[in-house]
DNA sequence: ATGCATGAGGA
DNA sequence: CCTCATGCATA
């Protein structure tokens, strides 16, 4: 795919050729790995750092993916930049496809001892009945075809497992769960009574904690500990793991997802996930760990990005505030509060998003555990427009 | 370790 | 437009 597509963004109007040939590591292992989403790793870099160009040019965006699913036009209006004449460097190899990648970046590595809350584990895990709550369902990674060299299905349905089940299943209810029951009588233990725990009546019988089953939030909590333990004393770093997945299993993850696993900072259901990969990992570089040769880096350098425009503190405070009163705002709240903000309405609703997200995972971004509690009833039991203002 | 961003999928 | 899974770029 993409042979020779966008990239209009950066800048290949530099002919310099210079054709690196694949430095091959040693065992071919990464073949396989190349085959998941080629798309999203080539070259990055910033394109345009700052307003002043002067294209009020639209040209959406993406890079290769041609799905065009309705992008609803400018994605970033008020930052007429972009094309070629920011970047001072490039790459030339606009083919994408492995380029070389003798030296990768990885500068960040192992830094993550021991954090913050050696403790402090419990009671975080069934807040709310949103997704939380262990049910019956097997767990089962479907895609994953490990026959080498090929499928790569990258399961990303969701439908492996998740305990709540929403998204690619339809249950019961077309009620997405995620919000809106915010009700629910029933569910309570929490306030601080650790040992309270759900008492889920899942398993007929039996009910391991090893693997298969849905875990609870404490077996997740156990095993990311005991991951970051083994994986440390191993000498992997994060971003080693999650390359490791993909030349393991064809779904390659990055350290931010090794972290925020290990961290617990993920949703439930993507713990859940995860967590079978991880396992099946850990007993790989365990078992291999007197024989190693497997190291396969082959990190591609990928696409351009909006540059991350970073929120001043005040600015933040403010979104905060906003946040408090109303998490989910209409567009036209956003775009007032864009306004006097000063900055784009993409970046608030973005904000937004991401404080929402924030608040559903399972270590709770800066609050408190809304335990059994919904957070901010929001989810208007009318769809069509969540815009309670306006 | 985290903040902002992208995108698929869903109403 | 939202949610949710993920990740580049950063602090």
């Amino acid at each position: 795919m993409a042979t020779a597509a966008s990239n209009h963004y950066s800048v290949l109007s530099t002919p310099s050729s210079a054709p690196p040939p694949p430095p091959h590591s040693e065992s071919g292992s990464m073949q396989q790995a190349a085959a998941y989403r080629d798309a999203h790793t080539l070259l990055q870099n910033d394109y345009g750092t700052l307003p002043g160009g002067g294209h009020p040019l639209s040209h959406a965006h993406q890079w290769i993916t041609a799905l065009s699913h309705g992008d609803s036009g400018t994605p970033w209006p008020s930052s007429p930049l972009r094309e070629q004449d920011v970047k001072p460097i490039l790459h030339d190899s606009d083919r994408e496809e492995l380029q070389n990648s003798s030296s990768l970046q990885q500068q960040q590595q192992q830094q993550q001892q021991q954090q913050r809350h050696p403790h402090l584990a419990h009671q975080q895990a069934h807040h709310d009945a949103r997704a939380w709550r262990t049910s019956t369902a097997t767990t089962h990674i479907t895609g994953m075809a490990t026959s080498e060299g090929q499928s790569l299905v990258y399961t990303q349905s969701g439908f492996a497992l998740m305990p709540g089940g929403e998204q690619g299943g339809m249950h019961h209810h077309p009620l997405r769960d995620e919000d809106h029951h915010s009700h629910s009588p029933h569910l309570s233990e929490h306030g601080g009574g650790p040992g309270a725990h759900h008492h889920h009546q899942q398993h007929g019988g039996h009910q391991d904690q090893s693997d298969e089953d849905t875990p609870t939030s404490d077996e997740l909590e156990q095993f990311a500990k005991q991951f970051k333990q083994r994986r440390i004393k191993l000498g992997f770093t994060q971003a080693d793991v999650g390359l490791a997945l993909g030349t393991l299993y064809g779904n390659v993850f990055s350290q931010t997802t090794i972290c925020r696993f290990e961290a617990l900072q993920l949703s439930f259901k993507n713990m859940c996930k995860l967590k079978p990969l991880l396992n099946k990992w850990l007993e790989e570089a365990d078992s291999t760990s007197g024989s190693p040769t497997s190291l396969d880096k082959i990190a591609a350098q990928g696409r351009k990005r909006k540059k991350r425009t970073s929120i001043e503190v005040g600015v933040k405070g403010a979104l905060e505030s906003h946040f408090l009163k109303c998490p989910k705002p209409g567009a036209a709240e956003i775009n007032s509060l864009a306004d006097s903000l000063q900055l784009e309405k993409e970046v608030v609703r973005v904000w937004f998003c991401n404080r929402r997200q924030k608040e559903k995972r399972m270590t709770p971004a800066g609050g408190q555990i809304s335990g059994g509690e919904d957070m901010y009833g929001d989810t208007p039991p009318h769809h069509g427009g969540q815009t309670p203002v306006q």
